[in-house]
DNA sequence: TAGATTGTTAATCGATTAACAATC
DNA sequence: TAGATTGTTAATCGATTAACAATC
């Protein structure tokens, strides 16, 4: 997973560990169908197929809350999906900001799944003059300018940032000046922020690269193993190779016969990854975008 | 994280640990942005801050690819950018496809980030034969009957699915047919797929309930500790008691009240999470939309 | 050589899972 | 009661981290 919190350490909040703390909303919304097709009781076994996991898991993180279920029987839908909402926070209202209206922001702004949940779309923020009074999913646009006012005002302690990279860090330090501790970035650089605030992060570019690589040994597999050694093994000193599993070897003797951690510009070989990357301009680039209201 | 896979036990691979691939992307994006300020060397401790991560991991992430550090000096970046690119299978070309194209897909299809590390959009589908043809981000949107012929036709391994969470396991199979192997999931649904096929998840409102739940506790180390129990803990049975953390156990007396494991709508107390969730229709809800071309 | 930094070891910690006694 | 299912234990597995010998 691309997603991960920074800084804070993985602390146990009141003792239920941050793994368990990421499947609950998985068994909420696995829950909230079961409640809406008013089904009254459920077992850990049903309920884990529903959400995609295994049922000793899901009894154990259960076993965390308390013991809401009954033996014989199961967990009764709807106490269980009051304890789950109101362990993560869910019965009360949470004000958000979302700062950097381009496609991302807007598509966010857009996302039903906010408003359903507790949480609550207080103001979107633009650097942007022209977007400023601009209507996006029926909440207007307000100017960066006013950022800190916004953020007292509403009192929000939420903030989502889906700015370009380049000025990811500057809106954080301010988000985090009016009085928000917790961020969900979407920008694609590593937030820095002080104790007690704590950053989520969803990298797309960084999903995609973690099934490219699965991708890539799925292929791997059929044609024998991918690029074929440009060298022959006994190239390598045979206490190195020893340690070095087949592929890096052939690497590392390419790497040898270019001189070994020589610094600078040996230049990336054939297809090596580009430089100057777009990317790393933000989830939007430049093109800002707003939707119908 | 609210990101995981889905299927394929924890699968290690080549040697390589799954929470290390996660991290390689990191280290690419840091050691891009050293290639371009044209640093030629770096450290595992710069390196490590750069990623936001400690140094004795990084450099046990990259103990799995091979010895490509000099002792004393540090890694080459280009040598490493090339290494990780090749690694994550970034040096070859991906064609993905974008199913459903409301303002989330819009976004990805503008989303910089992937036409630079080797992924390209091959193609947008959309079910609403209003969008088909409509260009967004340069590209013709094409009609979702077309799914498989285009699938085939561009040699898709990777499919984006941004539809709502209603037709997401339809989608999801109709690509895994015409041939798809990896899926980045954008819908709130869970989606079950055959072996040898890999499913990444990303869930926006997950992301929010978890930061969600910090928040709720800063705000409880503060006040005492929020809600406060209704009732005295001597009206539960020592048995259960002793077992119980104090907050829970207050829950359970409540629980007690209303004669725990009876089935059906005891209803759910009072701000108890919402049912009919309109965050379950899928990351854009209904309104489909178009960007700027 | 002396200083710097890697690559690896080993200890620790947290998460997963099967199995089953408790109990509805 | 007999059957079902939870809650918990204990074993296992994987990930993190500090420390340091190897070595540039």
């Amino acid at each position: 997973m691309a997603t991960g919190r920074t800084h804070r350490p993985a602390t146990r909040s009141r003792g239920i560990p941050e793994a368990t703390v990421a499947r609950l909303p998985l068994y909420l919304r696995a829950l909230t169908a079961l409640s809406e097709r008013s089904v009254p009781t459920v077992s850990s076994e049903e309920l884990a197929a529903a959400a995609g996991v295994n049922s000793a898991k899901l009894r154990k993180d259960f076993s965390y809350l308390g013991s809401y279920g009954t033996r014989g029987v199961g967990y009764d839908v709807e106490y269980l999906v009051y304890q789950i909402s109101r362990e993560l926070g869910l019965t009360q209202d949470w004000p958000v900001v979302i700062v950097g209206i381009g496609n991302l922001g807007a598509a966010l702004a857009n996302y039903g799944g906010f408003a359903s949940r507790g949480f609550r779309v207080a103001a979107l923020i633009d650097a942007d003059p022209d977007l400023t009074g601009r209507v996006v999913a029926g909440i207007p646009v307000q100017h960066s300018d006013d950022l800190e006012k916004i953020v007292e005002e509403n009192g929000v302690s939420i903030g989502v940032i889906t700015t370009p990279a380049g000025v990811a860090q500057e809106v954080c330090d301010r988000l985090v000046n009016a009085g928000v501790t917790s961020i969900l970035n979407f920008a694609p650089t590593v937030l820095s922020v002080p104790d007690g605030v704590d950053v989520r992060k969803v990298d797309l570019s960084i999903e995609l690269q973690i099934l490219a690589f699965h991708e890539q040994r799925k292929a791997g597999e059929l044609a024998a193993d991918a690029p074929l050694p440009e060298t022959p093994a006994d190239a390598i000193p045979a206490t190195t190779r020893q340690q070095i599993p087949a592929e890096a070897a052939a690497q590392d003797a390419a790497r040898a016969r270019r001189g070994a951690g020589s610094a600078g510009g040996t230049g990336s070989a054939k297809g090596a990854a580009k430089t100057k990357d777009p990317a790393d301009q933000g989830p939007d680039g430049d093109v800002p975008a707003v939707m119908p209201a």
